[in-house]
DNA sequence: TCTCGGTGAGTGAGCACTCACTTGCCATCG
DNA sequence: CGATGGCAAGTGAGTGCTCACTCACCGAGA
């Protein structure tokens, strides 16, 4: 298979789902059969847990015999690894975005990034699982490790927003910020198990709105 | 060794270890081996996931032969789902004796469930992280099932609660109850994950107290 | 002697990972 | 223009290990 480092598309998904947290010439020196391995792997890891997760399923769902994949990931917790950080790519890309589109507007910013969060869990049933599949593996220290820088830089984030608001007057400056972002980004977390339970009228956008109007005491 | 139906204390843990929510008889018929078993697995199982907690190690924390362990239940699983069933029953003992001190005081009840669950997970390491164990088994159905049946009895009792709070004028009636539930429930999930990813920060008791008033918007 | 709670080596199944091998592409050269 | 050699990409049966569960056996008390 010939190999264009200019390639950015994999053709099997849609767009957005190109981009991620690494570095972008990592992806496109491996080609587009790396990405489609760990598309399929997420696919995989979003059905079941991570130890029946096999690699002879991930192969199988990828279309390559088992030994491939160790041409690209050199195991499967790498491989693992790599997925989460597609995911999250995915959804700082969002974010990113929303920053630009909404400079100066922190409580705007902040609702509209947690609006982007639910329709990306909605519309992705696979996605919010595999958020689900890596919340479900936080008893192996390399696993969470990636969680929580993950977490930590959402949690920054919005702390940083939740005092621009303060400063801006749009939240009330009694508001503990830090505590507030743990909340704010807590509540994903949450809504992520409500769902995992059987309790899908949590992706009700009233919910989140109601969550973040209770936590910013905005509005 | 000899089986005293009328027993009730292991003798190796606090008193409130003793009553879970399966039937007393069932319990005090196989004897205080049987918690003593439950209780070596929880340790085990909070230290690792589902897979690498052996039946082994289970056997040799609990101070027993790997077959014995068959003896008392027919599965490993089956062995997990007990030890649930125990840890929600120890929790469940600790909000009825709230609920028959604060009878007629719903946001005093939710209060103190909020502090009285805090509590719970400070003063045990060991059933934190096996309540964060329990979060990460969702990917199977028979789990999954525990889970809900346990959150869906949380959430319907904090559900009952508001409403009697609403009558009496204590909490705002433009709340939607169910909702506020969900987001009182979800708290402690988010407050278990976070811890288990290095947020130890959030057991800071002004973490839920913020998070209760501002769900329910008193005080 | 019988019963029964307890034992732990053994068994079969499943899995991550390996490695000797095949395939097909392309540059080079007669 | 066809032949040839090199090599990277891809393959999948095989390997060694782990683990849940079993069962033939044991020994203490009745």
């Amino acid at each position: 298979m010939k190999v264009d480092s200019t390639q950015r598309k994999s053709g099997t998904r849609k767009s957005a789902a190109t981009v991620s947290r690494e570095p972008a010439e990592k992806r496109g020196a491996n080609g587009p059969k790396r990405e489609l391995i760990i598309l399929a792997s997420i696919d995989v890891f979003s059905r079941t847990n991570y130890e029946k997760a096999t690699t002879a399923m991930i192969a199988r769902e990828a279309g390559v015999a088992e030994g491939t994949l160790y041409k690209y990931f050199p195991s499967k917790k790498e491989l693992f690894l790599e997925c989460c950080r597609y995911v999250e790519g995915l959804l700082l890309e969002r974010y990113a975005a929303i920053y630009r589109e909404t400079a100066g507007r922190p409580v705007e910013y902040l609702r509209r990034v947690a609006a982007s969060y639910l329709d990306f869990v909605r519309e992705n049933p696979a996605m919010r699982k595999f958020l689900a599949f890596i919340l479900n593996n936080t008893f192996d220290e390399d696993f969470r490790d990636e969680l929580s820088g993950f977490v930590e830089l959402n949690v920054e984030a919005t702390r940083r927003m939740i005092e621009e608001g303060k400063k801006k007057g749009e939240i009330s400056t009694k508001l503990d910020a830090r505590a507030a972002a743990w909340m704010f980004v807590g509540g994903y977390f949450t809504l992520i198990l409500m769902t995992e339970i059987g309790a899908e009228e949590v992706l009700d956008p009233n919910y989140l709105e109601g969550l973040l109007k209770a936590i910013l005491n905005v509005e």
